[in-house]
DNA sequence: CTTATATTGTTTACTAGGTTAACAGGTTGG
DNA sequence: CCAACCTGTTAACCTAGTAAACAATATAAG
């Protein structure tokens, strides 16, 4: 039994005794993360893509010959650590490097057509999972949740 | 000259050349989660508190004598995870564990009062942080943002 | 041309923030 | 009393990066 302290009666489930977690901005930002990129992981599989190579692979399918060093700056992140995931998409097959005529520091990166096809498949998956997460979603609150999050993105370069 | 030019100059941000990325929630929502998460920790400085530990606190101060169990489900991590963080903030002087004599198994958490007062310093950082990074939403789109982000919280059971 | 500076991809070591599985000790329901 | 279940903890692992150094290459300045 152990019913808890009398100072401790009340339950921490009530929605009264809320913390003041649930009032930032950043936090919630975190937790609605977490909630896509779990579904993220379970709508591509457990040998599906993860997040960064999907990321990754749409650059590329998208602007055929982008460097890496365009890739990190698109992605927001290092370029040491872009390696490992092009690595494993070149393992996959999905793309390879090639050499560029001007400018021999550069490998371009392409896709192949298994890797195009890979990533319309994926992108497929990962549009549907964001569709049944936001099925309580107004299209109205959807544009809105786009419009904010895209608003949020332009102050990166402060 | 000014207006033509201008526009054509912009090359890979242009709308016409945004990849499938752009449109994709889950991707917007990192990128969002990136720039506040990089932001806490400029507005807590190095030695500042991290944002699980500052969550955790956050927590501890809210709730006194909360086990690490209940932390482990309001946090939505696991309570493994919980031990360095809870190690850390121990280490700091900011709460300790004490014994619950109903239950000799938990270990039930109270913030110290040096723990309280950092904690209500590094809110009001915290506050003024995002404050600045909001800077140009009207209080209409910060409450707009605040509804869908806890509306994406409440798939988090499916 | 030559020298200084910058850029590209890469490796290595490190950090943050977790997970999973196992476990000992303690509690509780049948 | 015993089986099942919780609690905190450790150990090993994973994902997703960063920071610093480096060789090869490219570009700018004198």
């Amino acid at each position: 039994m152990a019913s808890r302290n009398g100072s401790q009666a009340r339950k921490r489930e009530d929605h009264d005794t809320a913390s003041d977690l649930e009032q930032l901005f950043g936090y919630n930002l975190k937790r609605a993360y977490i909630i896509f990129q779990t579904d993220f992981r379970k709508a591509l599989g457990p040998d599906g893509l993860g997040p960064r190579s999907f990321a990754l692979l749409a650059l590329v399918v998208r602007f055929p010959n982008i460097t890496q060093s365009e890739l990190a700056r698109a992605l927001g992140i290092e370029r040491s650590g872009l390696v490992a995931i092009v690595d494993e998409l070149e393992g996959r097959g999905y793309l390879h490097r090639v050499a560029v005529p001007g400018d021999r520091r550069v490998q371009a990166l392409v896709a192949t057509t298994e890797g195009s096809s890979a990533y319309a498949d994926a992108l497929q998956r990962v549009r549907d999972h964001e569709t049944e997460l936001l099925a309580d979603f107004t299209d109205d609150e959807k544009k809105m949740l786009a419009h904010l999050l895209q608003k949020i993105r332009l102050r990166e370069d402060d």
